[in-house]
DNA sequence: CCTATGTGCTTCGGATTCGAAGCAACTGGT
DNA sequence: ACCAGTTGCTTCGAATCCGAAGCACATAGG
């Protein structure tokens, strides 16, 4: 761990960069947009147009936290949000108690609907624009095969629960540097 | 604006879904990395490599912020952070009386070091693992076009300081929440 | 010199985020 | 039925982030 920085080479640092800069200047412009059109953050919107795809307008809140990359509280934030607001309904399950149903309402697939053809012209003049059809499909390809690896990876350590303590696993958290 | 809704394509949607879920696993990812081995935020990281990176290791706030897609005051804010912590020095520049140059220091260095193995570990398994040689060019060369147009780009509305209103360019009273 | 305007940075208030801890419901073994 | 372990979600505290407003310096035109 002390010997060699194995130091990325030009490309890779290339990609790399162009990757979280691109990806934070799209995301950037797209909340402006959404922020705009309808006061929607972006987490917001993907939750309304992950329940607007799925059968029913329903999910499980652990099901949309697997789609988005966010954490349970988080999510928990964020529903209580759209629900004050009445874009979507929290109601418990009847198979697991402890399972809470989101349903999208009227009131969000309208804020949705409203929001949409803004969102596809952001993505067509920022992303789209400069690149051609054979791009796209090459970075849907690259990308998605980066993103299912990932999906894959345990992020460097468990994300089990641990009920019992570890008591030899420690990990020598955050020590004062 | 409400005509046609343009609808995304399959493969658009995928290009579009697969950046996004790429480049959030994979900042999620490195930030746990940063903050066990040196207790950085992803931000700090940046702002720590591009001033040793820099000449002299310095940079003026406005510099550093047009290199990190970042807000002015989140820019001030870590800035703060890390002068405490004693990574940076900031110091008033000599030209202008108003501007304020950023260095980092002999600490900040050392911190940087330490935590860029693991960082360049992390990268190496996640994103650059399912990728081949060609793979990793072509996604910088393709997302690097999309970035400089995105950096070209207005993102929608001038992003100058208006000290006149406007009058015209009126807009919703975004009020958050 | 003085006023008007532009620029660099900070402060302020509020929103969003996360992880840890907690509560309630489910599961399997006895 | 009971207990221990697991799972689903929420609450809590703290950190991070942004935009609007503000302060101080700089520059141009009279």
């Amino acid at each position: 761990m002390t010997s060699s920085p194995p130091a990325l080479d030009a490309t890779q640092l290339s990609a790399y960069f162009a990757l979280i800069e691109a990806s934070s200047l799209l995301k950037h412009a797209v909340e402006q947009q959404l922020q705009e059109a309808g006061r929607l953050s972006y987490v917001q919107f993907q939750l309304l147009a992950t329940l607007g795809d799925s059968p029913g307008g329903s999910r499980r809140m652990t099901d949309l936290a697997d789609g988005v990359v966010y954490s349970r509280s988080g999510l928990t934030y964020q529903a209580q949000t759209l629900e004050t607001r009445g874009l979507v309904t929290r109601t418990p399950s009847t198979d697991d108690e402890r399972s809470i149903t989101v349903t999208i309402t009227e009131d969000g697939r309208s804020v949705l609907a409203g929001v949409f053809p803004g969102h596809v012209a952001v993505l067509g003049d920022l992303l789209f624009a400069p690149l051609s059809r054979a791009d796209i499909e090459t970075l849907a390809d690259i990308l998605g095969r980066a993103r299912d690896h990932m999906r894959r990876t345990p992020p460097r350590s468990a994300q089990q629960r641990r009920h019992k303590k570890p008591s030899g696993t420690d990990q020598a958290p955050g020590r004062r540097g």
